[in-house]
DNA sequence: AAGAGCAACAACCGCCTTGAT
DNA sequence: TATCAAGGCGGTTGTTGCTCT
């Protein structure tokens, strides 16, 4: 193993590597060469079209940026549900899930599911554990209150820990409908919202099928870890 | 107007797998 | 069968641009 890993560094390190932001030089060498030769082997292909970079930076640069059916622009509600449902199934196998996002590509769902997906699952564990600190202390006061008033025996004092035991899963309330954020009206702990006035969210609230999510979004954050 | 904070995304790193010899 | 080179994959980091104060 330890061969493997030397063997990779080595042939990153034969030559003079750039490293950093590719250049619109570089790009166009890449494209350029490809178009005429084709992908090939891409430590060669590197060398060979005079870039100083690695076969694995070239690779990624064309793969994830260059190729012409790269699909740009924000992912559509549509192919939300669409990753959702296969990380609910498959887990990180982003590559895997990519194949199924004709023009998406493994590191642009990765992303995406690491800065807005993940955000709102840890926006609604840290609801769910403030609501049930809220509601233990509640419970607590009254369980005081009653012991306090009546003096009630032992049999009928609630247990706080029982109750926290009952607590529902995040953003969906006792009645199997969505917690909803009062601020901006819409579910918590949902897919990206438009909170902040980021201009790259691209979910419509008003026209988005909120009811189809449900399943997904409890698929997802019970069959996590 | 400036800078601090944050979100999004491009790119890198290390490990694993695969195919060729 | 063992070894090596290259590709593939997932995790992480660095950069950039936007928003807010």
């Amino acid at each position: 193993m330890d061969n493997k890993k030397a063997s990779n560094i080595n042939s990153s390190q034969d030559v003079e590597v750039r490293k950093g932001p590719w250049t619109m030089e570089e790009d166009l060498i890449l494209i350029n060469y490809i178009a005429n030769h084709g992908e090939g082997v891409w430590n060669s292909l590197a060398k060979a079209a005079g870039l100083k970079r690695t076969g694995k930076s070239c690779r990624l640069r064309w793969l994830n940026y260059l190729r012409p059916d790269v699909r740009r622009g924000n992912i559509t509600p549509e192919e939300q549900l669409i990753i959702m449902e296969l990380h609910a199934k498959w887990g990180n196998r982003w590559s895997k899930i990519a194949k199924h996002l004709p023009g998406r590509t493994d590191n642009e769902i990765k992303n995406y599911w690491r800065t807005r997906i993940q955000k709102h699952i840890r926006q609604a564990d840290q609801h769910q554990s403030n609501n049930m600190i809220h509601r233990q202390n509640s419970e607590m006061m009254i369980i005081n209150n009653q012991a306090s008033t009546s003096q009630a025996s032992a049999c009928n004092t609630v247990d706080a820990m029982e109750i926290s035991n009952t607590y529902s899963p995040p953003f969906i309330s006792h009645q199997g409908s969505y917690n909803i954020d009062h601020q901006t009206n819409y579910p918590l702990a949902l897919p990206p919202t438009t909170t902040s006035t980021t201009s790259s969210s691209n979910i419509d609230h008003q026209n988005y099928n909120w009811s189809a999510m449900e399943d997904l979004w409890s698929m997802q954050l019970f069959n996590s870890d």
